[in-house]
DNA sequence: GTCTATAGCTCGATAGAC
DNA sequence: GTCTATCGAGCTATAGAC
């Protein structure tokens, strides 16, 4: 009765999702976040997780149908904690440019702070593993509603028309990963507000505006 | 008598760099991108290497003490490639704002190509292993290069002071990796020209001067 | 849902013959 | 500088008792 792979059955009379069932899951991932911080991304494995967890790894098994299932519930959450930040920040301020700045800003603190995830959402670090598309679902609504106030700043006349585009995204993109990239390649280690590449993050969204500056 | 580990035996007499020794190493290392391409940079193992040349894993200690050393020796030769793809790209072109552009456009292109290296390069994806000071050299110089013709740009009026700063190299280093980031995580297989990030890499330069616009 | 036992594989690396 | 043989370890995953 394994509920966590990417195929459930349907109609199943068990008990899929109780509270408890739920918090063990979380510490498990808990777990599996704090091996890969250890040893890499790449280097999670089944009997390392069970060692951590104090378990034989076979009891593994009841909850995870396999390794690659478990990189991919932590890539799940990762996105759902992605989204939630991306919410967050932008929460109470007005829609359009104001909310993009303060959404990319949060996501990119988020990303800051919890390396491990965002090495394995944005880079493609584990040979082999490939998300599910229920894994990725929130990472496209982040998209669709970063592209909604895109264009609100564009009908504002905060930005040039052509932001909210394919193309303004792909530059946008590349602005924001660069910082995030750069600092989770080089300097992990450091906070927000120590990072050579963090600390000029207000940069990102400066250059997006003159890339599509307003009439 | 290994040569290629982090420690060499001084004052040994056996040849240590022959023509033939050299070609050998080379294949050695051609193989070992392709085994990285195949099953991810962190899946190469001293077993798949062997297998791929046809010999015996024991063998292949002949040639490299470990298999971090195989990995740094991959380095080592990319750092190289990419040094010298940075000096044949701002070849003939007048030392400054010209020569930079030539350069980093030259490096990125490099690094689109080599995407088994950029990755082995410019992320961490392989747990364990830390590049050699002595592989790390070209790199250096590179960085040393940059700078001096942002100097010279700086010097001829067409970027602002500052841009040859360690703040202007993180902004130019951020700009830079953000598109090869973005376009090995996303569309790897894609060509330079096809490219959404790649495609619109002459942004980098012109963002980067917008970030530090001549007076 | 935990365990023991185990199959079957791959791995890094060494010893030592040739 | 190639090989065979081998050690000792790790791994994924399954079978089946409790």
């Amino acid at each position: 009765m394994i509920i966590v792979g990417s195929v459930t059955t349907a109609g199943s009379r068990s008990p899929r999702r109780t509270p408890r069932r739920e918090s063990t899951l979380e510490a498990i991932l808990d777990r599996a976040v704090e091996i890969m911080a250890d040893v890499g991304v790449a280097g999670l494995t089944m009997t390392r997780l069970a060692r951590a967890l104090s378990i034989q790894p076979p009891s593994l098994y009841k909850w995870f149908p396999s390794v690659l299932a478990v990189h991919d519930a932590v890539f799940a959450r990762g996105q759902r904690a992605n989204l939630a930040a991306w919410r967050a920040g932008l929460e109470g301020r007005p829609a359009g440019l104001e909310a993009v700045v303060a959404g990319m800003t949060a996501t990119a603190q988020w990303a800051v702070t919890h390396p491990v995830e965002a090495q394995l959402l944005f880079w493609r670090p584990v040979p082999g593993f490939r998300p599910s598309a229920a894994a990725m679902a929130p990472a496209d609504e982040l998209v669709a509603e970063l592209r909604e106030h895109l264009g609100t700043a564009v009908s504002r006349g905060q930005l040039a028309p052509g932001a909210d585009s394919a193309d303004g995204l792909v530059v946008l993109a590349s602005l924001h990963f660069g910082v995030v990239s750069q600092h989770l390649a080089n300097e992990p280690e450091a906070a927000w507000a120590d990072g050579a590449y963090t600390r000029s993050y207000g940069r990102v969204t400066e250059l997006f505006v003159a890339a599509y500056p307003p009439a």
